[in-house]
DNA sequence: GGACTAAGTTCAAGCATTGAACGAATGAGG
DNA sequence: CCTCATTCGTTCAATGCTTGAACTTAGTCC
């Protein structure tokens, strides 16, 4: 640590701070200075080298009001941005997503993997990613499994046996010649909750079914992901103790209960669409089904509101289609079962990224690296 | 935020570590500086005014070995000391602990407080203090109450109702002239293992019955509260969705099969000691009772740690005592239930600190503060 | 056109750390 | 006893980043 170490993390902390608030919204740098509390002096300071190196643009001046004209700074519409990529057991997609959180490109594409191959898995990703990636510079990628992490490599996923044990950020990383972060789906579309927009405060759980639940939690507004990566595994919460067997080889796990396989089961339908038009419609088979599972879905969700205590749950996936009919037995059970005291309640609320928010939060973990280690966008 | 105020926090961020590295242990200038990664002009910098304010002192130096004798630095033995402090249902308890880590002096007794007011709690918690703490400067104190707490106020404590919604922190700041810090026993035990000491890692549960079952939940070296003071109540994880009525208005909660109160009830013995002898002898309904009770928290806490994933847990308090006969059902549990892959492995140990975990907890608020913001001590 | 206002730039000052040079205190060896 | 080697601790000029004030620029308002 020499002298010079420590002045350039002031400098990389004020740049950091600048960043998020132009990931907020653009602003000029007087306006910048104002936000960050940093002077006009360090503000020009500090973004000269970034519009030098084509992070930032320097809009033309507006003129509306007294005084000299501002010229708002904002993420160059040309400069890096970060892909992201989710390989699930029924479809791929991917997400091209800019330093200022817009959405560029994303596009998703059924596919059964099951049966493929790593390398095969590997490669149609990295034909997707380049064909929407485009010319510009990229940041790097983040790709996502459903199933648990643990340094870039995806060692427990039952539904992708094919794909345990692979270091897959590697590999896909030298397919692409850039950096690739691997992580958990469920991880992911939590933080696209947080990132680049605060959807949900910041202390929240985010919860979905797809083939197994996944719950990501994110504390004091950073994902949590354990000591070996199984943080959140909402699905194997056990709810009876002399319950259903579960795969995982205990008993009364709330995926047994609240699985999307097992709504579809119970309802009598085979996919999520045909059990949504019969809630439509009012079939009461499908109808019970889902009040079942939100019922299961309460006592585990009660449990981890215990020991994690966040004022939010949402709902994505295949949960967010269904919430009109979950809630209210979600709620029913959270109410009598989470410990109440002083004016505590709980805010229960359907996801509104829809089925990219994977892919989103995929890109997210790029975008926020970059803004969090400026070192590389200046360097 | 000035230039100046840039720079100070370069320097009480270094003042935090080299006083992290005085805990520790003590050492000379030169030590200090190789194990902060200091220079050691810098130490002499920093030192200084330490010494001046007497935090720390200089040894006379030790001539072991070749060139100039280095002269060691250590917390001055009559500097501040923090006072810890506990209120319980049948005990009240103190601890007086310095900035080294080291007890001076500690103390419990038998109390059954359950009809008394907060102010006569509140008389002869401060006497006690007065009692012991004698004549040295306090850098605070840490309140210990059983129950959850939120911003200085025990908002919930079913065991304690004359004390619920008093503000405790403040009135007995206000009795002793110091500022006082109100936390849950079970994180201050929590804490305890954590501080001056890391007796079971970074990142760790700590379990502990009494009349409730409390974790203090440990992740990345801090203790995890939630958002309102809630988290980590274990106590009110269910096991079985329609189990045996709890007090909490939930059903099936840990609480109801895995309290102590249920052990002894279960075992027929009034007191733990009667229940340890029991115990001791073989008796067999002891045993039955004790490990029926590690069943049911054994799967609570498979469930903890599939939301958690922390490598380790800590049993503490009662289930400390009764660890060699609820250890084998627990892991057992656990075994089936936790989720696996690569080589992941719960430790599962009892806690050392014996029936003082909770007020070291207390006292290790204080001190722990003032390391970690330095800026008092020096001020 | 002149007064006014606000944005952005320039520059000396301030400050914590550094590294090298220096002084201090001891052991080893002749 | 004296000198050398060794290690500890202090002194001091240099470094580099932010700051605040002064200054320049570019508009609006009357």
């Amino acid at each position: 640590m020499t002298t010079v170490d420590h002045l350039r993390q002031v400098r990389l902390g004020n740049l950091r701070t600048v960043l998020l608030a132009l990931v907020d919204r653009p602003g000029s740098r007087a306006d910048l200075a104002a936000r960050t509390g940093l002077t006009k002096a360090t503000l020009s300071n500090l973004t000269e080298p970034l519009l030098a190196n084509g992070i930032l643009v320097e809009d033309p001046a507006t003129g509306a009001g007294m005084g000299r004209p501002s010229k708002p700074l904002r993420f160059h519409p040309d400069g890096p941005v970060a892909v992201g990529a989710e390989v699930n057991v029924s479809h791929l997609a991917v997400e091209i997503l800019g330093l200022d959180g817009e959405t560029l490109r994303r596009h998703i594409v059924p596919a059964d993997i099951r049966k493929s191959s790593a390398d095969e898995v590997l490669d149609r990703v990295s034909d997707l990613i380049r064909e929407h990636a485009g010319p510009r510079t990229l940041l790097g990628a983040g790709l996502a499994v459903p199933g648990v992490v643990h340094d870039g490599v995806l060692v427990r996923a039952p539904n992708l046996p094919n794909l345990v044990g692979v270091p897959l950020a590697q590999r896909l990383g030298e397919r692409l010649g850039i950096e690739v972060e691997l992580d958990n789906e469920a991880n992911l579309a939590a933080l696209a909750h947080l990132w680049p927009r605060h959807l949900a405060g910041e202390d929240f759980v985010h919860v979905s079914a797809d083939v197994g639940i996944g719950a990501g939690v994110v504390l004091h507004g950073e994902v949590y992901r354990g000591t070996s990566g199984f943080a959140g595994e909402l699905g194997h919460v056990v709810i009876e103790r002399e319950g259903e067997p579960c795969t995982c080889g205990s008993r009364g796990c709330v995926e047994r209960y609240a699985g999307l396989d097992v709504i579809l089961r119970e309802a009598g339908r085979r996919r999520l669409d045909s059990l949504q038009k019969a809630l439509g419609a009012g079939d009461a088979r499908a109808v019970g089904a889902v009040r079942q599972a939100g019922q299961a879905l309460g006592v585990g969700l009660a449990t981890l509101m215990n020991l994690f205590d966040v004022p939010t749950v949402v709902l994505g996936g295949s949960y967010a289609v269904l919430h009109e009919h979950l809630s209210e037995a979600i709620l029913s059970e959270m109410d009598t079962r989470v410990l109440a005291g002083g004016e505590r309640h709980t805010h229960l609320v359907p996801s509104p990224l829809g089925e990219f928010a994977v892919v989103r939060g995929a890109a997210g973990l790029v975008t926020r690296r970059a803004v969090h280690q400026p070192e590389r966008l200046v360097g």
